[in-house]
DNA sequence: CGTCTTTGACCTGCGC
DNA sequence: GCGCAGGTCAAAGACG
């Protein structure tokens, strides 16, 4: 086992199928063949293949792996371990499992919650080196074995109770993931505001002023997000309840004086909403960054478009400049008035390259299988808004990435953040060397509410679980070659002199500004995460829109896709 | 008959 | 102001 340069990524040999252990172990067991060691006395795992875990570092999360054939059927022995919290290698000491450890028949089944939530018991026997040697010499086995079931039998007690434990704190990591949600889309409205009070004229200054009042008013009535969230929360839906007899939702069929369903409107058609609703441009303004933020897919697929889990309806198709392949577009229609669109292309240079961009959040529940998307874009939306904050909170945000979320990096080339409108890029085309596909995770109570949506959105019909990969047809099935969250780019605040010349200050403090503020997000990092959780391999970062990759702090433009 | 797709027209923003 | 490109609308046709 070997740590890969800060990153998180474990390098492992996959000739033996490795068991992912948790953490609950003893020492002091009995350990009945050698395993191999290193030269500091360390068990060791041949390196083989990178194998990418996300974790989120900010969690005391550890794991251990296990090579299948360094263990007996008895004894499973651990042979590394790793501590995602400090990225250091720990003292990989002998340790014996016990029930609780999470044995899988191979990485493809390993899940994210493996990796994620754990919790960890270490009862260590003061010399284990003796307990080895004791164990060994059998002169007094049915001593230790008695001691050895009594001890079982406390572990399993315990193991009963840290589960539930767990479970419990689950819970508790929803809610406050929850309320980081709202917290975090309250400042971005705020620093909305403050971004478009510099820049606005006096007169939209006082409206602003004015708006800034009511928002206030309204934030004593405990809601507190970004007025399209509203708009798509709870008050979308009452609409949906009102309007659902409206055959088309899209029409500017609105009654005069229905506030949200006009706002509905508005964000579907901010043109029109401008007409019908001149007087507050902050807030049209905001809406349009919102609904123009962006998650981009990249992926290969003979399909017509790839199967996300949501059902959507073309509305347009147009020839697009310096693509011979037709642009088609799709809105959502799970929902009347569902703001989401989506754009379908095939790349111009690879036609097996299917080039779907998301745009807008969803404002109705959705099955599990649409999960993904609809956490991946909302959270994108929410995040690329943010990502308007000034240089300084970018700064300070990718800092705050840079060490906290390395270990969460995989292979995969993903991010973008560009003009003309916020992007994130899911370049799910690099081939994956080891094409891994992760196992839904159960449903829990982690996942991405929508953003700013108040719980009683969060908790709709169907319980959100976390995201299933959204998947392709059997036979034309896209594989994810890895994700990697822009890290090294927002750490190093694009350090590189190649950078410079492709990329005016402007868009490179924007670009970072945006990243930061995406990756520094634990939400979208995990919503990211588990959308794409099928990502394993490849290398290379993309910044699309502005048609650059990023490769290892190395900018060029990208010219393969118009 | 309802739903969906197709496709030309239209609208808007932007650069010149 | 004009042209271009992207995006959307909406009538007509296809399909089950």
């Amino acid at each position: 086992m070997d740590k890969s340069g800060g990153t998180g990524v474990l390098t492992l040999d996959t000739s033996a199928p490795l068991f992912l252990a948790s953490s609950l172990s003893y020492g002091g067991g009995a350990l009945k063949r050698k395993q191999p060691m290193d030269s500091s006395g360390h068990p060791t795992v041949s390196t083989g293949i990178e194998f990418p875990i996300c974790l989120n570092p900010r969690r005391d999360v550890r794991t251990m792996l296990l090579a299948k054939d360094e263990v007996s059927n008895d004894d499973r022995v651990a042979v590394g371990e790793v501590d995602f919290f400090s990225g250091e290698k720990k003292n990989s000491r002998s340790l014996v499992e016990t029930e609780l450890d999470l044995k899988v028949p191979s990485l493809s089944s390993i899940k994210k919650e493996d990796l994620t939530i754990q919790t960890r018991l270490h009862l260590q026997t003061p010399n284990t080196a003796s307990d080895r040697s004791t164990v060994d010499d059998g002169s007094s086995k049915n001593e230790d074995d008695k001691e050895g079931m009594n001890e079982l039998a406390a572990m399993q007690a315990e193991v009963a109770r840290m589960k539930e434990e767990n479970q419990k704190l689950r819970a508790v990591l929803g809610q406050v993931t929850t309320s980081y949600n709202s917290l975090h889309m309250h400042l971005t409205t705020l620093m909305q505001q403050r971004n478009q009070r510099e820049t606005a004229t006096p007169q939209a200054h006082e409206a602003m002023v004015e708006e800034k009042t009511d928002a206030k008013d309204r934030d004593h009535g405990g809601v507190l997000v970004p007025r399209q969230f509203m708009d798509l929360g709870p008050a979308a839906d009452d609409e949906q309840t009102s309007d659902s007899s409206t055959a088309s939702p899209d029409r500017s069929a609105s009654p005069p004086g229905n506030a949200e369903v006009g706002s509905a409107e508005q964000s579907w058609n901010p043109y029109k909403a401008q007409k019908l609703n001149p007087t507050k441009p902050a807030d049209h303004a905001q809406e349009a960054t919102m609904r123009k933020a962006r998650v981009s897919v990249r992926a290969r697929s003979e399909a017509p478009m790839i199967t996300d889990g949501c059902q959507w309806r073309k509305y347009g198709q147009k020839m697009a400049k310096g693509n011979p392949c037709p642009r088609a577009y799709y809105r959502c229609t799970m929902a009347a008035g569902c703001p989401v669109r989506k754009q379908v292309q095939r790349c111009a240079d690879d036609r097996s390259i299917l080039i779907t961009t998301y745009e807008g959040t969803h404002n109705h529940p959705l099955p599990p299988a649409a999960m993904a998307m609809a956490s991946t874009t909302s959270a994108a939306a929410s995040m690329l808004l943010s990502g308007s904050m000034s240089s300084t909170d970018g700064l300070m945000n990718s800092n705050f990435l840079a060490r906290t979320i390395l270990p969460c990096s995989s292979n995969m080339a993903t991010i973008s953040a560009s003009a003309p409108f916020p992007t994130v890029t899911l370049d799910l085309t690099q081939n994956p060397t080891n094409p891994l596909q992760y196992q839904r995770p159960p449903a829990g109570p982690f996942h991405v509410p929508y953003p700013g949506a108040a719980p009683a959105f969060s908790a709709p019909s169907q319980p959100p679980s976390l995201p299933q990969v959204f998947g392709q047809t059997p036979h034309n099935q896209s594989t994810f070659s890895g994700l990697q969250m822009s890290l090294e780019m927002a750490a190093a605040q694009f350090p590189h002199p190649k950078a410079q010349p492709v990329m005016p200050p402007s868009m490179a403090e924007t670009v970072n500004a945006a990243t930061a503020a995406i990756t520094a997000d634990p939400n979208f990092t995990a919503a990211l995460t588990a959308a794409i959780k099928s990502i394993i391999g490849g290398n290379h970062q993309t910044v699309n829109g502005s048609n650059l990759i990023i490769n290892n702090n190395n900018i060029i433009p990208d010219k393969s896709c118009s």
